[in-house]
DNA sequence: GTCAAAGCTGACGAACTAGTCGTATTTTCC
DNA sequence: GGAAAATACGACTAGTTCGTCAGCTTTGAC
């Protein structure tokens, strides 16, 4: 449902030199900027190049186009959230729902912390989430959940278990980014987070019955 | 973060002869197939008003943007569901976590049916969620599960029984979206509804205790 | 110092879009 | 039938956006 067929987001050039790789740099910021200060709506690429201090011909050496970029900045924040959650889920000191629940609670803290990038970045995904890079990098996220539920709940049959995984996993981060989409207070954050933990323990508790 | 600082949607005036009526109607009809056949990117004013075999300016008579159109959609679409939602919740012969998984199961199923136009609205969302009409519209639709944990839950203090409440809503809704977001079976649709339902009664139950 | 490759520039073209306004048509009511 | 009000039309304006390209500048290997 967007205007391209299917949307190119594979980088145009590697840069090489020093320069360019700053260059590269500077127009990732500025695109932060940009997408936080002014919104999805008003995010171009000609903003985008001058917030750098760069030319817009120079901006297209090195992304095919405007998908390009957001498609990297939601990668790049994709990244950051499954190494934060891969940390506290594999942590085998702490017992399977202390983990949880603290996961639950870093998340949302995370969630609201960035919450102004991540409602441009989502208002903005229908430029890019049909490319194929980002159809295989949600794919990929799903799996950090599985394998903690394999662990927990080693007893329940397997097609059980995935479906439940992608529930807990769908689950929290849809409440997050919604629960996020407001400002909310330290005292907000504490009590939601209890609850969906709550919640989603209550359900793996159920499973494991 | 839209392009206008407060988006006007109320309407321009209203149709009195019968024509305008057809008119209006017309509009609406063509804009829900813009939206569904072309996507969010591609709704455009002018468009809805060729499909709906109409000018442009007869369009801008009775709706005062193009946010209009759009919020006029999902005002509807809102209407339809939380007479769904009502309907269920509000049926005393059955007992009240049955009332819950049943609510599930149709809520499910109608967010799948109804998926591209959804998608294609919460797509174009940025345009007219700022709207004050759009912001009590969501208010008024969060009463309806505060009254059926009111009925079941009369023993659980009135803050933590708003937090769930809440938190139920958000979870539907936000899983429901979700989950229709991606073409599904039959039988996905009845295991997923199932899982979401154990989840969410789970929950009640647990808040009882 | 020279020169080719790498990098950078920004004016520009082509395409779209939201919304207006003067004019034409239709309805209503006497 | 005729006048006034309501409705419909669509060409047009003023603006925005994406992405390109011909030419200029910088870098670094020799």
């Amino acid at each position: 449902m967007t205007d391209r067929r299917t949307t190119r987001v594979a980088s145009r050039k590697s840069p090489q030199q020093a320069r360019s790789n700053q260059l590269v740099e500077a127009v990732l910021d500025a695109a932060v900027q940009v997408l936080t200060k002014e919104g999805a709506q008003r995010f171009t690429t000609a903003r985008v190049a001058e917030r750098a201090g760069v030319s817009v011909g120079s901006l297209y050496q090195y992304f095919p186009n405007k998908a390009a970029i957001l498609f990297r900045l939601q990668s790049d924040e994709w990244q950051r959230t499954s190494a934060l959650l891969r940390g506290i889920l594999e942590d085998r000191a702490t017992p399977p729902l202390a983990r949880l629940r603290r996961l639950v609670h870093a998340f949302i803290r995370s969630e609201c912390e960035e919450a102004a990038i991540r409602t441009a970045l989502s208002d903005a995904a229908p430029l890019y989430r049909d490319a194929p890079e980002a159809i295989a990098a949600k794919a990929e996220n799903a799996e950090i959940f599985r394998t903690f539920l394999r662990e927990t709940l080693p007893d329940v049959p397997d097609d059980k278990r995935m479906l439940a995984g992608r529930l807990i996993k769908m689950t929290f981060s849809e409440v997050g980014s919604s629960f996020s989409e407001t400002p909310r207070t330290e005292a907000e954050i504490e009590a939601w987070s209890d609850a969906l933990a709550d919640m989603l323990c209550g359900y793996v508790e159920r499973l494991g019955r």
